[in-house]
DNA sequence: TCTATCTCAATAATGATTATCCTTAAATAA
DNA sequence: TTATTTAAGGATAATCATTATTGAGATAGA
């Protein structure tokens, strides 16, 4: 999402900033982490001012809202065609990119019309790894 | 999820009611669908029980969370590893069986460990492509 | 049947998200 | 630059799904 400003989007320093942490963001931000991280430099920054941003961003195609952490919306500014790779403990998202030959069985294909895909690989991530090394020693899981 | 009886869950009528709603139930139904449905049956039956009843179930693996719809979650009691195709207008959803050939590139199959995967595809479902058919004759979108 | 334990139901609490409403700032054109 | 129009911001209330609490009642095993 590199040119906002021939959009048709009205510019403030408010959204400003919060393009500005989302562009190029690998972390899959909550809507409370960019709330949190913009105000450090907007301190006068509203929480209904992130939620609206995204919804503006969204509505026009430079963020994308991801449903894989059933504990809140993760938006993701890579708008590409790409999958995701959640770690099961931390919640940890990381972009997967690659082509899969996934194609649904016909009597699917006959009713329904389709229009995309997205994969989530489950994973355990380094450092949850360590952890549960970690845990191992003392308490049995 | 067949066998309750001997899986040392204490059996009650409501939760035996919530079960046999479960049961072979292709909808994948909201906390809520469960509710109004075996409300019918047990109008004194409780939302908070509802809750409950899908913990126990959950916990005990005889019932999948659904995280594909970002309104409300979902259950799901085929419990096989299966995907979904989601409709993008209603929302209905519909199992996928079959296996894909989905591998993550190696640079991350290096660093995380790998549990498992889930295809969401979207489409148009037939009744909702009826819809828009009809829709599209008075109405531009 | 008795009793310890678990479950129920009602309701309060929580947490994320959305809506409201008035003020203020940005864009556009004179 | 300034005036005017229009949309955005901020504070806060409202909503909705989900979770926690708690006293009363039911269940299962002795």
């Amino acid at each position: 999402m590199a040119s906002y400003k021939d959009k048709g989007i009205k510019m403030t320093p408010q959204r400003m900033a919060i393009m500005e942490f989302l562009d190029g963001n690998p972390d899959h931000p909550s809507a409370e982490d960019i709330y949190m991280e913009v105000k450090e430099k907007y301190p006068m920054m509203s929480f209904a001012t992130v939620y609206k941003t995204i919804e503006v961003l969204k509505s026009r195609g430079y963020l994308l809202e991801l449903t894989i952490d059933p504990e809140r919306r993760r938006y993701d500014p890579d708008t590409r065609h790409h999958h995701h790779l959640i770690c099961v403990d931390c919640k940890k998202i990381v972009d997967i990119y690659g082509d899969f030959p996934v194609n649904v069985p016909e009597e699917a294909q006959e009713s329904f019309e389709l229009v995309g895909n997205h994969i989530e690989f489950y994973g355990i991530c380094p450092e949850c790894k360590k952890e549960r090394r970690k845990n191992n020693g003392n308490i049995q899981m």
